[in-house]
DNA sequence: CTGAAAGCGCTAACAC
DNA sequence: GTGTTAGCGCTTTCAG
């Protein structure tokens, strides 16, 4: 078959490093130099090399680079879901500092599914990225693994209740709910509930119900109703658990909730139902979200700093040149809302 | 310096495909074959070398490979913003097709700048991705002048109003803006607002502003009265642009609002000020979020499928074979709630 | 300050 | 079915 003449057709390919070096009348290298901001190049020679780069739309082929140098600008990003809004407010908080240092995320999703965990970190690592960051401390063993055979930072995210890989950046799920528990007793409620979702598959959230159950037993008001749906949370799961639980346990005088989103719908419940809140029922939310801030009644929650968390977690894989191993817990403020 | 020999230590380096070779002994290429899955094959060496593999925890090396054969299976994605749930959701849907396909996203918050998206979409395609999903038909032509030089699929998403690069997932704002004017007119209504936000940075909002208020000029009634807050759209935000346009134009009897999260927030301020919801003052949002099934008063708002749209993108990317272009529009649905 | 040579780890294209 | 050869595009030596 007859082929069109290439030296004819217009058809530009991507230009190559050496089609740049050709194009300027220099050597390869230098111009490898150039483009790398590498020390040893006169003004004359960038000059010449940053025009022909331009003329030809070159863009450098970060594939070879990183092969050879044997480290990317890339940087694993393995969350469980993208489906509330947290876990997108930490990796919006992870990309506005990569951003600022010219890397990038390689995001994967393992839909809290542990063996698509793994299958997801193998994939990432494949790309040897610069650095990883992971949702959680229980990781699976065969991701310890492989990501200590990397060689690279490891900043586990969320939690630090529990031991970890390298560093962590997180807020203890265990004390946040003994703080759900110690506020709710203070404030006088004695017959507490407690609302979770998607059968607690987030493990915090168990965490953070057990340590709840557990300090309101030390306060002497053991739990009174735990109500926990298979679906995934969203504000109608949490209104109609609202209606569920109250249905059950009448005497319920406060609810603490796994996340924002059941709590709102517990709230939206209330002012439909003409449940009076907080006098009839309390309402303690879990991660503070902005919305809460403009429900007509203010949402009372437990605070959690995602974006920071992100952005922490980012940095610590950034400059992680001298310091090592860290341990940072950015701890939960009680939002003074309304609703409890 | 003396350095401690390396075969005495025990750290072990990343395994390559040489290593898995030698300890299987085979060839190089074998195990390549193995790992692909290529044809022929024969079982006992697949066995000898996913034994190998095994044993040194072998982690192929993407780059190289996809230096090699200059295709990767990375999806460079680019959007503009991480901090509503709009984009989230589009992502979520992205990586769920993504994911079936053994393909990674890899990620460009553009933050609205124009030309940090230029900057973005070139350090994504350094990367050599196998397509890349863009947001938006406004490209900037830096932007065309490089996907098109890759020669990979390009999909572009949220708009179909414009001239496209490629394929096209999205809706019609301007549509979407006139659907809206149709509606509240139908409904009776005759002194409609408009709130915004964030100095309509997302221009398709813009879009559908515009064609809210010529449909409505259309049908007679001009607008009363619009509202562009600076500050990015929250519920805050929203309650606020509705206390304040009211305070102007008090005859108002319907808002159209650029996003659900400010129309939520305008119920919101509604509930508490008891301004009676629709018959005092009509809502309409715009996305169809999930929370406005949850409100008190249910949301009416103009639906968008977000997850779908990336989901769709990200199938035009997959099996763009033999199809070329497509220009698909997935519509939108007026949720029936009750604010409006 | 600039260039020449070698090779990162893998895979297409061809032998056998 | 399996192995050999060559080279993807870049950057790290090491010379000049």
């Amino acid at each position: 078959m007859k082929q069109v003449p290439d030296s004819i057709t217009l058809r530009s390919e991507r230009a190559t490093l050496k089609d740049v070096a050709r194009l300027a009348g220099v050597s390869d290298i230098s111009v490898s130099r150039v483009m790398r901001d590498a020390p040893n190049t006169s003004k004359t020679l960038r000059d010449k090399v940053i025009k022909a780069a331009n003329e030809l739309g070159y863009t450098p082929n970060r594939l070879a680079g990183a092969l050879k140098t044997s480290h990317s600008n890339l940087v694993a990003v393995v969350l469980p879901s993208m489906s509330n809004e947290v876990f997108p407010q930490v990796l919006d908080g992870i990309d506005s500092v990569l951003a600022k240092h010219g890397l990038c995320a390689v995001l994967g999703v393992s839909q809290y599914d542990p063996a698509r965990e793994i299958e997801v970190v193998r994939e990432l690592l494949s790309w040897s990225p610069m650095g990883i960051i992971l949702t959680g401390l229980n990781a699976d063993p065969a991701i310890v693994r492989m990501v200590s055979q990397q060689n690279i930072p490891v900043v586990q995210i969320m939690d630090i209740d529990g031991a970890a890989i390298q560093s962590v950046v997180g807020v203890s799920h265990r004390a946040a709910g003994a703080a759900a528990a110690d506020y709710l007793f203070e404030k006088g409620y004695k017959q507490a509930g407690y609302i979770g979702a998607w059968d607690e598959r987030p493990s915090r959230s168990k965490v953070r119900r057990q340590a709840f159950e557990f300090q309101l037993a030390e306060h002497g008001h053991p739990i009174a109703a735990v109500e926990i749906s298979k679906s995934p949370s969203s504000a109608l799961i949490g209104a109609q658990a609202v209606e569920k639980l109250l249905m059950r346990h009448p005497d319920v005088d406060c609810i603490f909730f796994a996340n924002d989103d059941l709590a709102i719908g517990g709230l939206f419940h209330c002012l439909k139902a003409e449940i009076s809140v907080p006098d009839n029922l309390a309402i303690l939310g879990f991660n503070g979200i902005d919305l809460g801030k403009a429900t007509p009644v203010r949402l009372t929650s437990i605070a959690t700093p995602r974006f920071e968390m992100g952005a922490r977690a980012a940095e610590l894989l950034v400059r992680d040149d001298n310091k090592k191993v860290q341990i940072i817990d950015l701890g939960f403020t009680i939002t003074s809302g309304e609703s409890a």
